[in-house]
DNA sequence: CCCTTCCGGTACACCGCCGTATCGGATACG
DNA sequence: CGTATCCGATACGGCGGTGTACCGGAAGGG
């Protein structure tokens, strides 16, 4: 009630240092034992000795193992997003070269298989939570406008068949949704980021021979 | 001991007229109970309560519940596989109409999301298990050589970006899992069967518009 | 029509994990 | 440097699910 004037981080914590400092260890834990054993999987317990923590550095961080997994999923996917945004916004000028940006961004998506597995979990977690479906939904949807504006701002002959920027970035999306799901299994980095490639050459382009070839 | 002649069904069970009919029934009540709950989030006995039975049944049929997993999904790909193998094998002479072949193959595999969201579980599945990962690895390309010996026969002209009918039937597997993930979300299977077959049309064809639109 | 064989139901013991309550030690503030 | 506050470790009760042992009764065989 008190009306100390200052600009006032007052609501909640105190001894804040310490506590972000575990929280963010517990994410980089979770993450670690998430990738390895899947979700669901788990035990809290897990988590907390692969942090070097117990039982109750968690509960005081966390209310259930579903909170933590959704932040972690957040945040990972946030960091994703902007080293994707900055990929496609750091080329140089709108220039016509879409097979540098897809290679820079192809990169950066297919980096790390663990993060693909997480990404798959959390992926059917929220295919059976409508409410978790929409927000995964809204952040792909913002992915897909990145690079579409990306693709129109380049303003190279896009095929006839795929019509607009915006339904030429679903395809891309899709193509990247796709080779992930391939990734997975042979867990081939290399060869998944030339196949994208590839893929995204025969999408985006109408003829021209391009893209590495797979391995 | 006995040498009795006939063409001898011999091993293993006698009694197997209900034994059969419980381990269906089992497999089917799973698989009802696999889409809406997922996986790894499902306790024996809500299968078999499903199912009408109880864990008494379960284990004289099952050793375990990754065992019953298994079996589920080697029964349903099997009989879709089938399904798209004869879809792709039934329509007429070695025309070049790519097109119908493709809707038809897309009817098939965009039927029902329920087997979408179990095949997805078995992937994170598989992702994790080597033995698993080859196993479902080979169903796969299976599937892959069907396809492509249909793109073969077809003998129209692919693009030369995806080259041989071999890598285009790859594009075509990656175009459905990409249509697949964005599916799992907003579950508008009328709008991702339009759209896988657009997808496949800017694959397959060098120009040319076409494909139903997108919803 | 008996009877052998097996199937599926029931009861039990066990274990893993969860969530909470409590407490000692660390940390920021005056 | 004292002290109020918070953080995370530990201990406990409880529940849910597993796997097994046992048994009654159904389904084929003769």
């Amino acid at each position: 009630m008190t009306v100390d004037g200052a600009e006032g981080p007052r609501e909640g914590r105190r001894r804040t240092r310490r506590r972000e400092q575990t929280r963010a260890r517990l994410l980089e834990a979770a993450f670690r034992v998430f990738a390895a054993r899947g979700f669901g999987r788990v035990p809290i317990e897990e988590i907390c000795a692969a942090a070097g923590y117990s039982r109750g550095a968690f509960y005081s961080n966390f209310a259930t193992l579903d909170d933590l997994f959704f932040a972690l999923y957040r945040e990972r996917a946030e960091l994703i997003a902007r080293q994707v945004a900055g990929a496609l916004a750091g080329d140089g000028a709108p220039g016509p070269d879409v097979r540098t940006a897809v290679d820079r961004v192809t990169e950066v998506l297919l980096l790390d298989v663990d993060w693909l597995l997480v990404k798959t979990d959390f992926l059917v977690y929220a295919a059976r939570r409508p409410e978790v479906a929409r927000a995964l939904g809204e952040h792909r949807e913002q992915l897909r406008r990145a690079i579409a504006d990306r693709l129109a701002r380049a303003g190279t002959p896009l095929p006839a068949v795929l019509g607009d920027a915006g339904t030429a970035a679903h395809a891309v999306v899709a193509a990247y949704d796709g080779v992930t799901t391939r990734l997975l299994l042979d867990k081939d980095v290399d060869g998944a980021r030339a196949w994208l490639s590839r893929l995204l050459t025969a999408l985006l382009t109408d003829g021209g021979t391009g893209g590495a070839d797979p391995h």
